[in-house]
DNA sequence: CGTCATTCTGACCGGATGGTCAAACTCCCG
DNA sequence: CGGGAGTTTGACCATCCGGTCAGAATGACG
């Protein structure tokens, strides 16, 4: 509505329409599965349209994953702060199960885009993702030798996390179906939130007393 | 090679090499992705002679995932004994690791299904799968009556369980990347066996002494 | 060896889909 | 009001892909 500078405002305003469109079909169908044709219908648009802001539905389908990376970094940031690590792995673990219930679909694009053996993203894993890993695993390493964590090798934590909090995403269609056929209510998430954090905090905590801790 | 009875031996035979050939290239691709040239080709079988022994490409599929989910039957077998729960829950968990070890394309294909919604096997989802989760999880509200588990519902516990293992053959491709873009060695790989089995067990174990527990 | 069922396969077809294009339309600015 | 940049769109095209089919090859059995 307003009139906007550089990039005009019918732009932008098309473009957003388009990659939210394309976000939503791309989740549900997969890149393969996936048609501009669809895209294009439910963003109101005629197809043609859709290739003059987007040249192919590969350049589309980058744009889409550009801005699911984007979000996943945002939740990565709470792990920073320097605070004992049952809260630091809390908030972390909390910022997941938050983004998993906002933006599922960005979460199934994800998982869809490493099944297929991730052909856009390796760059994002060689690089960022994998400094991150590298950084945060220090982290958990120190907190190790402080005695504060049973001895974990910090990737398999980390991958137990993004596992199960990603899960309740990608698998979101699996867990309604057991839930009676209904996606999990609000209270009922935040209860799973609450119990996905004590297990798994709980699970990689040092015991309270190392005298009575088991095996 | 042999004679046998009713099945030819060619049939089965070929039948069996398009099985395998269509497992993977569905693993690889998803179904939309998948081509039944693919795997023909992978067969080394021409594409008309795959359609000579399934019609359609959706039927293959369907075949596909009846092998897969017969696998993952078996593994849940592991949930059976009554023996104490840290060692059901541990060997449960360890039968699903080795299923993602030994067989991650069915499992790959699994989460395509969900990804889609499951358009080939909700059944299974509505009827096996939601009597399992129905009767282990009286299982495991008995524990926590009688005090040996944390009290969490149970069906969180089935979903990280099953999202954690999973992961490692879903994901493989993004474990293999920040492995220095190697695949776990069994040595890895069984070392992840094992912290994820205590962190998941340990995390739902009821604390060894109640007056310290946390919270 | 003759006959019938089974298996094999190259050639073909129709529909879907990603992408193109030229002609129109809109809007801004001088 | 004139004109050019930016935007819109129906019509169109080439390719790919699932699936068909007629006829040939193969094998089983009396």
């Amino acid at each position: 509505m307003g009139r906007m500078r550089q990039p005009s405002s019918i732009r932008t305003g098309h473009e957003d329409a388009i990659l939210a469109a394309a976000e939503a079909v791309f989740a549900e169908r997969g890149f393969s599965g996936a048609t501009t044709a669809e895209i294009a219908a439910r963003a109101g648009l005629p197809k043609a349209n859709l290739h003059y802001y987007f040249a192919t539905k590969a350049e589309l389908y980058r744009q889409v994953l550009k801005g699911v990376l984007t979000a996943w970094l945002s939740a990565a940031e709470a792990f920073e702060a320097d605070a004992p690590p049952a809260e630091v792995l809390g908030r972390y673990i909390g910022a997941k199960m938050d983004l998993a219930r906002q933006r599922p679909q960005g979460s199934r694009i994800f998982a869809s885009e490493i099944l297929r053996g991730a052909p856009e993203i390796q760059d994002f894993l060689e690089t960022t993702l994998r400094d991150w890993v590298e950084s945060r695993g220090a982290v958990v390493r120190r907190w190790i030798e402080a005695g504060a964590l049973k001895p974990v090798e910090p990737r398999t934590l980390f991958f137990m996390i993004w596992a199960t909090t990603q899960h309740y995403a990608d698998f979101a269609h699996q867990i309604a179906t057991l839930n009676g056929g209904m996606a999990l209510d609000d209270a009922a998430f935040a209860e799973a939130k609450r119990q996905v954090i004590a297990i798994l905090v709980g699970g990689v905590l040092a015991a309270p007393r190392a005298d009575i801790a088991p095996e």
